[in-house]
RNA sequence: GGCCCGUUGGUGAAGUGGCUUAACACAUAGCCCUCUCAAGGCUACAUUCAAGGGUCCGAAUCCCUUACGGGUCACCA
């Protein structure tokens, strides 16, 4: 009895062979240095923001090379899959403008590679299993969960590395009687890989972000395909299909590093190069004094529905994401302010070394400066599709009068130093609900009064106003009138005279304006008083001020 | 515990033996501008690069030790 009788008595429908699919899937018809990546989520449902960071690298990456990016769906874990979360992830990279070149979605398949979902490769990884098994580099295993588990409780008192390896590595010493036996016996198995290293011997690891690494080689006989459905793990289907997807590099957060030696000695059993690696830090959450890789379950910001229930335009998440991914993109940016982010060169070895805490506070400020920058068409545009999908409320105020919304978010925009109070979509709504006269009316709400907060004071200044300043024809006529009235009662109008001499004056230009900013909007802190009035009209503003009472 | 990686201000970081009296950006504080706010302008914010030792004329940068942080050790990816 041979290894092939045993490969034949696992696999006896396997017929293709990996010199087959050597053909079927040959090398890459691209230019030199073109770099094919890939996106390899599993869809358990999430989206998480670390996920988009490492889908982004390898669309730069890719892109800039001239090469092609592509998701595969890695779905071998049949217990942790979620309906529809294939949809999210390609929803989420769509929106992102993060498009892969080839994938398999709603049974269409885009690509010569695929098919890209794993569950659906199954024929491919038995054929390359078959091969192990062959050549003596894979074996059946037949030890139960329980036998598992006591060799590993076994292995830690004593103080030895846990792990199916040397002389812990049972069924590797079946024969291949014994083995075909237990398999016509209808035992359960799963297919180990045959390790030949030696724990003691290190090699030459090299990362593309950390650089040469000593590991220690890999001697642990990894399960590689499992025995419920004959799926393959992680690292068997990591190397089939990188490899036959000509990957030339594999974009993985820094958890896979330490297997990286079982990769690294699989490529080497069948003969196969392997990819450039590329480990990138994880993004970290500080929690009291302590750091910890971000966590879905624990922390909102962690999933990319967090920044789309709360608004931010895509392109800004996607810079703040860059500005960790290569911190001198940002300078880079300001220096080319008309490339995309695909134009940037991204180096990995300037990547950050260690994990980095994602600031908020940096999205804020980011997305501050794009929307500013967007004309009054863009934002309403980009707000109202935001708002159909997550915001009534500010849908029906847009629809109700769009020219009317427009010309509101327009105060102060589309010039040298735009505006800049909107981070995110969601703040909007909070930014300008005063300026409709249903909501203004309808609302609870506290006139935020200043210095001036003498009711009869109040209703004095805006009937003097309402009598005798009111006008809207241009900024400069709107403000003297202001000034002159502010003569007539008493309060400076020229706030440097004001300074010198307080004790003059009841109060001063500012003073005043603010109750007319505040008996307008009920806010003390609006934009351009001006712009405001000239837009809501002479009746709604009288309206609005005869409501005051004294 | 074994193995691996890391440690520069509140945050992201630049920095790879002399140009560093440590860039830039965010945050924070103050001032200026100003009808309020947002913005903008200016200023402040690490005498020091986790700690200690060493190499060198010279170290954040090289070496060693220690401390601390992170990752990983599944029929999960």
């Amino acid at each position: 009895m041979t290894n092939k009788d045993l490969a034949n008595a696992i696999f006896p429908n396997i017929t293709k062979t990996i010199e087959d699919y050597e053909k079927e899937y040959p090398k890459r018809n691209l230019p030199d240095g073109a770099i094919v990546s890939r996106f390899a989520p599993s869809p358990t449902g999430f989206m998480h923001l670390g996920g988009l960071f490492q889908a982004l690298i390898d669309y730069v990456i890719a892109k800039r090379s001239g090469g092609v990016f592509y998701l595969r769906n890695e779905d071998t874990d049949k217990a942790r899959e979620i309906d529809g979360a294939l949809e999210l992830i390609m929803d989420t990279l769509n929106s992102y403008n993060l498009t892969p070149d080839e994938y398999e979605y709603n049974g269409k398949m885009i690509g010569n590679y695929g098919p890209y979902i794993q569950s659906e490769r199954k024929e491919i990884y038995h054929a390359f299993i078959k091969h192990l098994i062959e050549i003596g580099r894979a074996y059946p295993c037949f030890c139960t969960k329980e036998e598992l588990d006591l060799m590993r409780e076994n292995q830690e008192t004593m103080k030895i590395r846990t792990g199916y390896h040397g002389r812990f590595a049972r069924c590797s010493r079946l024969s291949i009687e014994e083995a075909i036996e237990k398999i016509k016996n209808g035992e359960k198995y799963v297919i180990r890989f045959r390790s030949n290293g030696n724990f003691d011997n290190k090699f030459v690891f090299d990362d593309l972000r950390q650089g040469k690494l000593y590991l220690n080689e890999n001697d642990i006989d990894e399960i590689i395909m499992k025995s419920e459905n004959m799926l393959p793990t992680y690292h068997f289907a990591h190397v089939v299909d990188d490899h036959l997807m000509r990957t030339t590099h594999v974009v993985r957060g820094e958890e896979w590093l330490p297997s990286a030696p079982k990769h690294i000695e699989m490529f080497e059993a069948f003969g196969f190069e392997a990819p450039k690696y590329i480990h990138t830090p994880l993004i970290m959450k500080k929690e009291g004094d302590s750091l910890r890789k971000i966590s879905k379950r624990k922390d909102p910001e962690a999933s990319m529905s967090y920044y789309d229930k709360l608004g931010y335009p895509k392109i800004a998440v996607i810079e703040s994401l860059m500005t960790i991914i290569n911190s001198n993109y940002e300078e880079w940016h300001q220096e080319n302010p008309d490339k995309k982010f695909t134009d940037f060169t991204f180096s990995a070895d300037k990547m950050s070394t260690s994990g980095a805490l994602y600031d908020l506070m940096k999205l804020e400020d980011i997305s501050k400066n794009i929307i500013s920058k967007m004309t009054k068409e863009q934002l309403c545009e980009e707000s109202l599709a935001w708002a159909n999908k997550h915001s009534e409320s500010l849908k029906d105020l847009i629809l109700k009068d769009k020219e009317y919304y427009k010309s509101i978010i327009n105060i102060e925009r589309e010039k040298e130093n735009p505006r800049k109070d909107i981070a995110k979509y969601s703040d909007i709504e909070s930014l300008i609900w005063y300026m409709y006269d249903d909501i203004f009316y309808n609302k609870e709400k506290d006139y935020e009064w200043k210095n001036v907060t003498d009711k009869k004071e109040i209703k004095n200044i805006l009937d003097t106003y309402m009598e005798k300043y009111i006008d809207l024809t241009d900024k400069d006529n709107w403000f003297n009138n202001i000034k002159l009235m502010c003569d007539e009662l008493g309060y400076a109008s020229n706030m440097k005279e004001y300074k010198k001499n307080k004790e003059a004056f009841k109060g001063n230009v500012a003073d005043v304006s603010t109750v007319l900013r505040v008996a307008l909007t009920s806010k003390s802190n609006t934009p351009d008083l001006f712009e405001i009035m000239s837009l809501l009209g002479v009746d709604k503003i009288k309206q609005r001020f005869n409501k005051i009472e004294a």
